[in-house]
RNA sequence: GCGGGCGUGAUGGAAUGGUAGACAUACCAGACUUAAAAUCUGUUGGGCCGUGUGCCCGUGUGGGUUCGAGUCCCACCGCCCGCACCA
């Protein structure tokens, strides 16, 4: 008998699916599917979230395929990104060189997956044929309106005089230099996502397969508020400045109010500070704080007293202080707020740090003590008791407060209710050379101008060197200088770069037709759009997925998609994380220094470092990471184990959406249960082909495998995988224990090896020939349960008493409801705990359950 | 801080509001073997004594809704994801 050799069985299978093009996706008189997995990036290696989120789509995939779809399910690279360049910047070399070489390992570590991917549409979104199509896009989208100019603010290293990401700022320090990282202002460019803020959200509503919580994530995030924008008018403001404009979505806290607070970089404070030196220093620290929202809501509140004074819009005389606040943002509404801490946390603390009043304005309805240190914030559904009430009633939830508030307001002339967005333009500028060129030039008398699309791509000069910091593009000698597409004369071109949000952002698109001279071509996108099954990390919830719902719109503007696509992913799935342990020591200056999972030794005193033999801290499993180095070599396993191993490892055991910790053992007990199914194919091969088995066993046998064609169908269609290849080892078991030599039986293991396809795909090509499969296993018509083999005739309900289960009986499926219950009440278990007495109550649910309550 | 999610045996997990712990791992025991590996079989949430188709407890903690709650609601604790220049 033979051993299951993966590496032979798969390489075997792999070249036989290439010969017959087997996952080229064709245009044809078939439905189509089209399968994505969010793209990667090209770190060098792939990791196992790799191979679980491509496994997910490839069992989609093939799925799909057996079942009659001509399907679309292809591969590149997310390409782009500051880790080239940091790559460059730390051993030299180019970007373009690390990138490249990189996605050749990887492609070269992907292959023996055996995923059904068209390999021949692979791109990365670095090769100039598809960034140029992304620059004829923004010129597109520059001729629609649909990208602006404006300012914002980075964070500036003032050591290494570049931006830094906010990932790159670390307690407020550049995490290279070390220098306390300032606020800076620069022209930037913008997308505007905000003009289709309401779009973008009405819509969600029509996104029936995408999960609940992720449309919940971008609900919030786009934010649409409606609230009052009122003013303030200022006592003896200086020079032009006589108010101040507030946006709140509370007003009817209005009456509660005890100061105003402005942002640090608000006209007014730029204004007191060219004036006054402890504002102008207190303005200074404050810009000297990271950019992100994270750092600003966890940064001690701060405030500066201007010694201006506001009145109340209702009572001139009720005077109200000025402060400049560090956690208030000029982006935000209108950079200035009034605070009422009585029902607002931050204000609260604000005003007990620098003595303000707090002034109740409603109270609950059963208790009506007053705000001390914790605010009253119930829910805007809840009715309360209103002590300081305008316009409505004692008793009003805060919505019917708020609405009130907004129509008092508006007839007595103060301010107007808006609907406002929390979703702000999209700035796409990066000061960094490896991305996509903004196809713009600088003349001095034309103005900002679009470059020709007949001169696209942009192309990236390679003639660049990583030695100093800042932008190459910005000091290339040559490629700056151009000459202006309008006027001719000598002009400078755009140095920043694309956000690699923009790659990513139509890449589906273009799969659709990855070698079209224009971004997309209209049959084909016609033909495979919409993607139908999504399949990518939950991190991506809301910006990847908000900034391609977006494109897509602009696309559809512009001529790019159809308008049926403007939502282009049809159903998502978000999976969950492939997490590990994380080993870690500590070198001379206490810095943590981490490990491979392949260099630690297991000793009884503990993990150990093999090379030194070290003590080793062992931290708790988290996504595995480059970084970390809690990372399993997926190649290393496919070598020790084949392929299929590592797929069905990472499918079986954790639900998709949930993270999966990677165990040795796990591994080696997948790897077990396939030889186990390989023995038996061969077995069975082998075994004398007697004509029948005994009549009730085979019958049997085949009930079983209808029930687990049904039960496995069900789980790929619904993402269940773990719970599909729980199915698929029970039925492994169940044909163990069948007596060998059955027509039967061979049917259960060839039907086995087909429902296993999806999942271990070399596997069953290797059984399906063994046992006589016509032809490739991946072009076989997926098998089908017949619904009469499904149906037991009899069925058995558990007996509750009181909710606790204490007997059953088996009865005829289709028992009536009087019957049951007849037989319920002359059960032992219920007439011992019924006594002489009836039930007080009988319930009977058909096919499920009994409960007799006493 | 704000928004979203998750929490079940020793472990990964299963369970349309209906028998909690399927399936797998690990451990232990047995079969086969000179032995080991491999393979096969079986036990395993906790407690109780009355050893039964027994009783009580048990799904992060505390409440609630229901004939019935792991599942729905409220509060709390812990962990994870996102927070607009990481990808």
């Amino acid at each position: 008998m033979s051993r299951y050799t993966a590496k032979e069985i798969e390489s075997k299978w792999q070249s036989a699916w290439d010969a017959a093009e087997t996952f080229k996706a064709v245009r044809d008189s078939r439905p189509k599917y089209y399968v994505l997995e969010m793209f990667p990036y090209p770190s060098g290696r792939i990791h196992m979230g790799h191979v679980r989120n491509y496994t997910m789509g490839d069992v989609i995939s093939r799925y799909k395929s057996s079942c009659g779809f001509s399907v679309l399910h292809p591969m590149g690279w997310d390409a782009f990104g500051m880790p080239a360049e940091n790559a460059a910047m730390e051993q030299g070399g180019h970007p373009k060189d690390w990138t490249y070489s990189n996605i050749a390992d990887m492609r070269d570590q992907m292959k023996p997956l055996g995923l059904s991917i068209d390999w021949s549409r692979e791109f990365a979104t670095c090769d100039p044929e598809y960034y140029g199509q992304q620059q004829a896009m923004f010129i597109d989208f520059m001729e629609k309106g649909l990208v602006y100019r404006k300012n914002a603010t980075v964070n500036w290293d003032p050591v290494d005089m570049t931006v830094l990401a906010n990932e790159q700022v670390i307690d407020g320090m550049g995490w290279r230099s070390g220098a306390p990282v300032e606020r800076r202002d620069l022209t930037q460019w913008f997308f505007k996502i905000s003009d289709f803020s309401e779009e973008l959200l009405d819509a969600i509503d029509g996104l029936d397969s995408w999960p609940d919580k992720v449309k919940l994530m971008q609900r919030n995030w786009i934010g649409k508020s409606r609230g009052l924008q009122f003013s303030f008018s200022l006592a003896e403001g200086p020079h032009g400045h006589d108010r101040v404009e507030v946006y709140t979505t509370r007003p009817d806290t209005l009456m509660g109010a005890s100061f105003i607070g402005i942002s640090p970089d608000h006209p007014l404070a730029r204004m007191l500070e060219r004036e006054n030196q402890d504002i102008a220093d207190f303005n200074a620290e404050c810009r000297r704080m990271g950019t992100s929202e994270e750092y600003l809501e966890k940064a001690e509140k701060k405030g500066f007293d201007t010694g201006l004074i506001c009145r109340h819009p209702f009572d001139t005389s009720w005077e109200l202080p000025v402060y400049i606040a560090n956690f208030i943002l000029m982006d935000y509404g209108t950079g200035a707020i009034f605070g009422c801490p009585a029902h607002d946390q931050r204000d609260l603390d604000f005003a007990r740090k620098y003595g303000l009043d707090v002034i109740d304005t409603f109270v609950a309805l059963d208790d009506g003590r007053p705000v001390e240190y914790e605010a009253f914030v119930p829910p805007k559904t809840e009715k309360v008791r209103w002590t300081r009430a305008f316009g409505w009633g004692v008793e009003a939830t805060g919505s019917e407060a708020i609405d009130a508030a907004i129509a008092f307001c508006e007839s007595n002339g103060v301010g107007q209710g808006v609907t406002k967005f929390r979703l702000r333009d999209w700035g796409l500028s990066r000061q960094r050379y490896w991305g996509c060129p903004i196809p713009v030039v600088h003349c001095d008398d034309c103005g900002v101008v679009a470059e020709n699309k007949e001169n696209l791509p942009v192309r990236l000069p390679d003639d660049v060197a990583f030695d100093k910091p800042g932008n190459p593009l910005d000091r290339h000698p040559t490629w700056r200088d151009t000459t202006c597409p309008s006027c001719g004369k000598p002009a400078k071109r755009e140095t920043d770069t694309m956000d690699t949000f923009v790659d990513s952002s139509w890449y589906f698109a273009r799969f659709t037709s990855p070698r079209a001279e224009s971004p997309t071509s209209a049959e084909d996108a016609a033909y495979w759009m919409n993607v139908d099954q999504y399949i990518g990390g939950i991190e991506h919830a809301i910006l990847h997925l908000l900034y391609s719902r977006f494109f897509a719109r602009a696309m559809h503007v512009c001529g790019h998609l159809p308008k049926f696509a403007t939502e282009p992913f049809d159903a998502l799935f978000t999976q969950g994380m492939v997490t590990h342990e994380i080993y870690v020591t500590r070198d001379d200056k206490d810095r943590p220094v981490y490990h491979l999972p392949e260099h630690i030794e297991w000793h009884e005193s503990g993990a150990r470092l093999g090379a030194t033999g070290a003590p080793v801290q062992v931290i708790a499993s988290a996504k595995m990471s480059k970084s970390k180095k809690n990372v399993v070599d997926p190649v290393n396993i496919i070598s020790a184990y084949g392929a299929d191993t590592a797929r069905w490892f990472v499918l079986s055991d954790s639900p998709p959406e949930r993270d999966v910790e990677w165990t040795a053992s796990g591994a080696d007990a997948a790897f077990k249960h396939l030889s186990r199914v390989y023995r038996l194919a061969t077995e069975a091969v082998t075994e004398d082909a007697a004509e029948e088995g005994p009549q009730g066993a085979d019958e049997a046998l085949l009930r079983e495998m209808h029930k687990t064609i049904h039960d496995v169908t069900m789980g790929i269609e619904s993402f269940g995988f773990n719970a599909a290849i729980a199915r698929l080892y029970a039925f492994t078991n169940t044909i163990a224990r069948a007596k060998p030599g059955s027509a039967t039986r061979r049917d259960a293991i060839r039907t086995l090896a087909h429902l296993m396809s999806p999942m271990t795909p070399h596997l069953a090509e290797e059984i399906w020939a063994m046992l006589g499969g016509q032809g490739l296993l991946a072009r076989a018509p997926w098998p089908r349960a017949d619904p009469a083999m499904l149906v037991e005739d009899t069925v058995t309900l558990p007996i509750q008493i009181n909710g606790k289960r204490r007997s059953e009986i088996t009865v005829a499926r289709d028992l009536g409801k009087d019957e049951i219950e007849k037989r319920v009440l002359a059960d032992p278990a219920v007439l011992k705990a019924l006594g002489d007495g009836a039930p007080k109550k009988l319930i009977v649910v058909p096919r499920r359950i009994v409960n007799v309550v006493t």
